[in-house]
DNA sequence: TTGAAAGCGCTAACAA
DNA sequence: TTGTTAGCGCTTTCAA
């Protein structure tokens, strides 16, 4: 006779000869049961070793108690930052989380939406990857009755009737801009990601708008489209300066991409910020670690997360009251060693 | 009325005119079924939109195609990269990660391995705090039939019947120590973590090995102990320079503890690698960008992940022939600015 | 090749 | 305060 491997509600209640139920209340600290009995229960209960079944309780309770996340890439310090801060958000607030990680492949994407779908999470916190196109797949999760919050990168065009927490990336972009001018450039580029992706399109409409502001010249040249990492910063850097007239000064949209600006600068034999100077956005734990030290706009992934976090929760508690909701993070600007002007 | 949420199995069979077990079985791709009636019921499925409940599959066939994973840290790169890569490895073979994140607090590491019990994950593949000391909770959730695999960290004193994946951490710092005698240093110093965890306990017997086996001196200031972070490292490396004898060449623990040297040294108007030269053990995206960058012993996390990932597999596979499993994985020594010695 | 019956472990509604 | 009844949605026998 095969024993059954896992202590159930069923052993308790025979053990303290009261109903399944009755131990059910009891564990869960129903107000139902007596002082007494609960007591009892819950000693059986931990002789036992008894760990209560959430597959069961789930399917039983129809609510999971879990939240699914999905996100492009886990080794990069935002995102790292970013799902640690919806991990201890969720956590503080009982819910379990359930990351996926697309790989910034629309294809792995949609398959962990549909898997956290089948998992029957209780809400999808989504940053979507670089590829992402197809619109469908989010309309199905709300179909399926699962709220859904984008945090920092969502689809464009902006999905109407979803909710979303995001950085202030147009502003953010504006500081630099600012920056850049107050440090005395006047010829300022940018080496940018995918305009298709929110991010993409805030940050250069920020730049854009505020070099106008200033007079400055937007020259399709200096605004080089690519990518978000390394490679893309290394590959943009090296054609931004294959035309004769080269930038002072560069803005790099992401961090990776400053990253690759900094390798491919010291293959050309530029230094940094004499001959070049640059800025970006997003905070690293390791950036004041360049040489030199890298300034940069941060985009507070804490505070993004648990924004995220606690706008799902209020959208699953409150199911038919906030139909959407829409957060904006401000960005910080952070100055180190570059970005700050020459000494003429 | 209420309309159910979801379509269930009793929606397509009543659809088809078959039994919902029919459907079950076709869904699946059960040899039982006729193509014809298979085809039929896939068309229906697709068409009402249906997803499958996972958790209603897993509490019928009692297993959950999930594995739990248990960090200390996720903004790290070592662990960022080795939770990356047992996301790719599980995702190739079907499974589902569950993560959880300790945040080196064994109260908090202990709650999630029950929440993760509870889940009836199939096996917990765990790297564990600096703080864990209870060697309890592992044999609880071996009791639980639950098979666990340790990665990296596990606690020491070591486990009798518990399988790990591990780096080479004697090996690579017996590597380190034969660097720094080859660059030309005597005076050999180390900033080491907590000797209670595994990591510290193999890193410092390698250094002490090595440096007997070169009849170089093991002075006790010259063994500097504390935490894995930044902060213990710049700590550690103060306390260093306060006695008068400072040594030529410090091996730092972690990827993190040189950061804080690094920082510290500068405040100390110390030159590395002329005034201090340093080796550590972990790779980061970020450390060639350091000043002067940073020579390290690789721990190879994409290899770690993956193994583990498999040792794991096939203990879940095969229950009884496979008990106990031990993976080494080799260590790389990478080169770069610091640890090459002196230009004299 | 198909389906009826039984059950996975738990909870909600309603009675007692 | 406690227990009975009836599922949650699926899979696994085993019989038709």
């Amino acid at each position: 006779m095969k024993r059954r491997a896992h202590i159930t509600l069923d052993d308790i209640a025979k053990k303290v000869k009261v109903s399944r139920v009755t131990v059910s209340k009891a564990l869960r600290g129903h107000p139902d049961i007596s002082e007494k009995t609960s007591k009892l229960v819950r000693k059986v209960a931990n002789d036992l070793g008894y760990s209560p079944n959430f597959i069961a309780r789930n399917l039983s309770a129809r609510r999971s108690n879990m939240l699914g996340v999905v996100v492009p890439k886990i080794a990069h310090f935002f995102f790292s930052s970013l799902i640690e801060a919806i991990y201890n958000a969720a956590f503080e607030k009982n819910y379990e989380t359930i990351l996926t990680v697309s790989q910034e492949n629309a294809e792995r994407e949609k398959k962990h939406i549909q898997t956290l779908v089948s998992m029957r999470v209780d809400g999808i916190i989504i940053s979507v990857s670089q590829e992402t196109e197809d619109i469908e797949i989010f309309k199905w999760i709300r179909k399926m009755g699962i709220p859904v919050v984008f945090v920092d990168r969502m689809p464009y065009p902006t999905l109407e009737g979803f909710s979303s927490v995001q950085v202030d990336d147009k502003g953010g972009a504006s500081q630099v801009v600012e920056q850049a001018v107050k440090a005395g450039y006047r010829k300022i580029a940018m080496i940018g990601g995918n305009p298709r992706v929110n991010i993409g399109k805030n940050r250069q409409a920020g730049f854009e708008e505020s070099l106008k502001r200033h007079q400055l010249p937007v020259k399709p040249e200096w605004m080089v489209h690519g990518g978000f990492g390394k490679e893309d910063g290394y590959r943009g850097f090296k054609q931004l300066c294959e035309n004769g007239d080269r930038p002072e000064f560069v803005f790099a949209i992401t961090y990776p991409v400053a990253l690759g600006i900094y390798e491919a600068a010291k293959e050309l034999g530029l230094r940094i910020p004499e001959d070049i100077d640059i800025i970006c956005c997003g905070e690293s734990d390791m950036i004041s670690f360049l040489h030199p030290s890298l300034s940069c706009v941060s985009q507070n992934p804490q505070e993004l997360g648990s924004s995220a976090v606690r706008t799902m929760l209020e959208i699953i508690e409150h199911p038919d009251e906030i139909p959407e909701r829409h957060v904006v993070v401000p960005t910080q600007l952070i100055l180190r060693e570059t970005g700050i002007g020459r000494k003429r």
